[in-house]
RNA sequence: GCUACCGGCCCAGCCAUCGAUCCCCUUUGGGGGUAGGAAAGUCCGGACAGCGCAGGGCAAUGCACCGGCGAAUAACCGGGUGGUGCGAAAGCACCAACAGAUAGUGCCACAGAAAAUUACUUUCCUGUUUCGGCGGGAUAAAGGUGAAAACGUGGGGUAAGAGCCCACGGUUUGGUUCAGUAAUGGCCCAGACGGGUAAACCUUGCAUGUUGUAAUGCCACGUAAACUAACGUCUGAGGGCGGCUCGCCCGAGUUAGAGGGUAGGCAGCUAGAGGUGCUGAGUAAUCAGCAUCCCAGGUAAAUGAUGGCAUCCCCUGAAAACGGGGACUACAGAAUCCGGCUUAUGCGCCGGUAGCUUUU
RNA sequence: UGCCUGAUAGUAUAAUGGUAGUACGACAGUUUUUGGUACUGUUUGUCUUGGUUCGAAUCCAGGUCGGGCAA
């Protein structure tokens, strides 16, 4: 379904610190994506949900909080309308990932932009997952 | 009618679909609530919480006309006084950190004789003289300088002068009386007029414990009652009593380093100095009574997205309708909660001022 | 969220309430065939708005922007 709860969202400081520490990450303007993929990525294993998603915007270009609510708002959004395939694929591999979107443009975006922007991003994770676990042996292969 | 400025009021309106979060009913659905006037700046004041609470002295910080209001405030309301601007005046608007300069210390650049008990030129008296002056004394009127020059004007007086004396006027202190709760103001009387600066140090009076909801309490998880160095165990390290000190009390560990662990949840957390309406008291801030309502509670941090309607503007048009396009808003997003202040602000409405135009 | 702290030429850094300096840089000139070096001169200013004062970079208040501390 199309819903974003508690948890689905990236809400642990220690997971956070360990996706940009040690997380992969690649760039589609205007979002820098960081994400970490494995079998048990998440302490508590009582989530139903295959992703947390974050989203963040910096406030070295956005001074004002409201610019920084509204941008994270239309990400959350974008997020949540086009999130499926993804769960889709990561349910297929049983698979669990934690994954941040970054702002990184200056200027304030529209929300078509930032929508199709979001699911060239999820189409790409998608894509990635197969490479990143090549010879692991219990992803079943679809 | 339009434009500009000022003040006040009001504002992400309604419907559908898809969500987020809290509460309730019930059960896997339904209902309800969900950003502001500044939520901002953090400039003040409180509530609340932890720690502290034998005391003395010194220091530090803040405040300083009067009355009212209130939980509280230098900051709110009203009044007085002073200043600035406009104005012929009456008056209006804005601002004020409006105790003390005769308690003391300091400073007042340049200019000027002198920047606070001062004397350069001048004026007057007198001594001397080589007649150019020089010495002693008196005076503070005139001169120019400066932001500021020892109350102002006129007269008397004098060797020449001077508040030295007098009249009028100004500032200021005290007293009587009148008005006012008071600050203060008016009349009268008496005295003084030896500059300014206290947003220079300071003096006087009054007040002030300190840290802040990341406070604080509880639960869960986890290493390490570990290692190294210094000081110390009554010859007492160290700590507490706001900053220092005296004094008092506690007292067996304290401090630093390297390297680790944790950083999850609950309470605090939203029913309150609460909102709205009406009536009454008051110039107002505010207060009282009655009725009614429950009105965000997030924590990498909800309060959103899309479409339509409503509203406004532009084009087409004589006008309306239809159609098309645009705006759908400015400033801005709760993070413990209130009161005040400051700053940022669009459309519309109301009121005021100024200018232009049209009609009567 | 709470609490501290600062702003001076392009850069760094001084300045008791009394003419805003110093160094590097930039520009111009002299010297040189040219450039460098050297020498001489010039330029650029107190974050902003008010107040106190005869007079503010300095004292005081509001604003703007920056830096730091507390888990």
């Amino acid at each position: 379904m199309f819903t974003l709860g508690k948890q689905e969202r990236l809400k642990s400081r220690k997971l956070i610190d360990r996706l940009f520490r040690e997380g992969k990450n690649f760039s589609v303007f205007p979002y820098r994506v960081y994400y970490v993929c494995g079998e048990q990525v998440f302490k508590d294993p009582g989530t139903d949900f295959p992703v947390a998603f974050g989203v963040g915007v910096g406030t070295r270009h956005f001074k004002k909080a409201v610019d920084r609510n509204r941008i994270k708002r239309l990400g959350r959004e974008s997020y949540r309308l086009q999130k499926l395939p993804l769960y889709e694929a990561l349910r297929q591999r049983n698979l669990q990932m934690a994954v941040f979107f970054l702002f990184t443009a200056r200027e304030l975006p529209a929300y078509g932009q930032i929508y199709e922007k979001i699911g060239v991003i999820l189409e790409r994770l998608v894509r990635e997952l197969p490479q990143s676990n090549p010879g692991h042996t219990t992803s079943p292969v679809s």
